[in-house]
RNA sequence: GCGCCCGUAGCUCAGCUGGAUAGAGCACCGGAUUUCUAAUCCGGAAGUCACAGGUUCGAGUCCUGUCGGGCGCGCCA
């Protein structure tokens, strides 16, 4: 391809989308009274503290203490120290006792500087299990964002050339955030604002009016059409004609006239999108809206006037523009009109924001697009303030880290590239190997294979903190061992066995001894964690957070399950660790489907 | 040149609004399977948290500077 940008340049050099049902049978946001288990115990902390100390309790930290055999909650007294005016282990010693005698079910100690709380256990486990329980597949969720709209805008690639890695992040990360934040009952619309207009495409139209009877267009378009774009520009370079034919076929495109150019855009729209929901399907991401640049076609001039009416538009080397260098010196103008009249990317975004504003009033306007882009957002965020719309704020870029094939940026043109398709077949063909190897009886073993190559890629994507660059790597991404998505799903599917079992063997109908479960306190905190970690993950839009967690979260239930045996024991035994791993097994797959990753039952 | 981002074990990464001896995975060494899937588990070895200052009772975490890497800087998207 060209060296040209992308729709949403992804964290290559390219872009493009998919959506969330397949995966998402959505997380039903019931339950108003969810209580977020921890705060239970938490809050009385708190409340114990406040009493002891006279702090106000959102002064109060009650972090977690480095090592978890020292208790379960901490708080540190160094604050405490000023006002106290005493030394913190004295304080610490000091308000224990006080403490002790008014928190029943909470022992209190003074370690050093630090008073730690740790849960008695039969009463964490009886709290976690029947909260889990009782919720079920609404645990975890809740209706904080009941009646407000998020807007997300993801994926967006460009039509007309193939899918690649780079657009992997920006689908991956887009469709994770979305799904967060239907949990938590926000009303959200996920669009893909799909790059169907620019200059590009007057090269693209130009092409097909030269060349396009040697094309056939019904198998496989996109490869044809990308060499169709490389000769062009190949050709352009030796006969500049082309550059003023492409310029002139996008002005007619613009101008909105129906004809053979126009045409032939809408014929490259819709094999465009047919291949995009190949992959989208696969990944089992959806989008609420497809609306490309086009859709804000009718906008345009309404658009640049809308800006100009506010006094804050000039006109600078024959090009509309709003500068911005009194707000900032370093900061370049923002150009709404080319010197030939036709618009540019930042003008369709802001026809494209001024829409979303007026139909969904927005508590968040989201754009997941990466991190090259931040000057661009950083602009039309600065034209909004100008322009005084008070919801500026809600419109935020959710910026993500560049993916890389070793060195350089992915060129399409030089053949540094990998295209998704060819990412998931192999993914989905590696799966395959392996599960013929470790399960050679399993039944779907195609659909498992799907599910754990998928999986295996997008976890991946999804591990790493969204704003740190990637360096592809075929080993790390095909690796089904250690930190990655497969190892969540064999949990996963470990526990669905036990669950198989005890069901075939009619076991776990007595009456569950929640006591005998003090070997897995530390799942039942993580377990107790999770309405929390949802919250967090959504608020900084950060699927790693629930990635990490999913990981720390399965390394406790391995361990736990490789040293203790769920069936055969007594039956209260058996069926106090039966609640457990049915618990385990639900966050565990309703973490995975917030990620957009399947849980499977076997593997 | 200017601006933004990143810099934690050999490699890839965690480390919540600054808090108690810096945690995992991979790779390496050594163990575990007549019982719920060994895609697993347990143990060992491995780090001057790029460097230098500063703020603080306390800094991997905040501030400044330096170095290294990445990205961006008007008629592309």
């Amino acid at each position: 391809m060209a060296p040209g940008p992308l729709s949403r340049p992804t964290a290559s050099s390219d872009s493009p989308t998919a959506s969330r049902d397949l995966h998402s049978a959505q997380l039903q946001t019931r339950s108003p009274n969810s209580l977020f288990v921890m705060l239970v115990f938490v809050d009385r902390i708190r409340a114990a503290l406040t009493e002891a100390t006279g702090l106000p309790s959102d002064q109060i930290r009650v972090e977690q203490p480095r090592d978890a055999a020292l208790g379960d909650f901490a708080f540190p007294c160094f604050p405490l120290a000023k006002v106290k005016r005493a030394a913190p282990p004295a304080i610490a010693a000091e308000l224990a006792g006080e403490l002790n005698a008014n928190l029943p079910g909470i022992e209190a100690v003074a370690t050093g500087p630090y008073i730690n709380f740790r849960v008695d256990r039969t009463l964490l486990a009886t709290t976690v299990v029947e909260s889990i329980l009782d919720q079920d597949s609404a645990f975890g969720t809740s209706q904080e964002g009941a009646g407000k709209t998020i807007v997300i805008d993801f994926s967006s690639p460009n039509i007309a050339k193939p899918m690649h890695v780079g657009h992997l992040r920006s689908t991956i990360i887009g469709a994770s955030i979305q799904r967060m934040h239907d949990a938590l009952g926000y009303k959200t619309v996920g669009v893909n604002h799909i790059g169907d207009w620019g200059s590009q495409f007057g090269k693209l139209c130009a092409a097909i009016a030269r060349w396009g009877d040697e094309l056939d267009l019904d198998n496989d378009p996109i490869p044809a059409l990308l060499a169709l774009y490389v000769r062009y520009h190949e050709e352009e370079e030796a006969d500049p004609s082309l550059a003023d034919e492409a310029r002139a076929a996008f002005r007619e495109l613009e101008s909105g006239a129906e004809g053979k150019i126009r045409d032939t855009w809408k014929r490259l729209t819709e094999l465009s999108l047919r291949e995009l929901n190949k992959i989208y399907e696969r990944l089992g991401v959806s989008f609420d809206l497809i609306r490309g640049e086009s859709f804000y076609e009718s906008m345009l001039d309404q658009t640049v006037e809308r800006i100009e009416s506010t006094g804050i538009t000039s006109i600078s080397e024959g090009a509309l523009v709003v500068d911005l260098s009194e707000f900032d010196k370093k900061l370049p103008p923002c150009l709404l009109r080319k010197t030939d009249g036709t618009t540019l990317y930042a003008t369709r975004d802001f026809a494209a924001v001024f829409h979303r504003w007026e139909e969904f009033a927005f508590e968040r306007c989201l754009y997941v697009v990466a991190a090259q882009q931040k000057l661009h957002f950083r602009q039309m965020k600065i034209v909004l303030e100008r322009m005084q719309l008070d919801w500026v704020e809600r419109v935020e870029h959710i910026d993500f880290g560049m993916l890389r094939l070793g060195e350089g940026k992915m060129s399409t043109r030089e053949g540094k590239i990998v295209f998704l398709e060819e990412l998931l077949d192999r993914a989905v063909s590696e799966a395959r190997t392996i599960v013929s190897e470790k399960n050679p009886d399993l039944a779907k073993s195609a659909d498992v294979a799907e599910i754990v190559g998928i999986g295996a890629v997008i976890f991946h994507d999804l591990k790493k903190e969204r704003i740190k660059d990637v360096v592809f790597d075929w080993n790390e991404v095909l690796s089904f061992e250690g930190e990655t998505g497969p190892y969540v799903q064999y949990t996963h599917a470990r526990l669905a066995s036990i669950l198989r079992k005890a069901e075939a063997l009619g076991e776990g109908g007595a009456e569950a001894d929640y006591s005998r479960l003090d070997e897995a306190a530390p799942i039942l905190l993580a377990l107790g964690r999770f309405p929390d970690v949802i919250r967090s993950a959504a608020q900084h839009c950060e699927p790693s957070e629930i990635a990490q967690y999913l990981l720390s979260l399965c390394r406790e239930t391995s361990s736990w399950y490789s040293r203790e045996r769920v069936l055969g024991q007594e039956p209260s035994l058996t069926a106090a660790r039966l609640s457990l791993v049915r618990c385990a097994k639900l966050v565990i797959g309703k973490g995975l489907q917030l990620l957009g990753v399947v849980a499977p039952d076997e593997m």
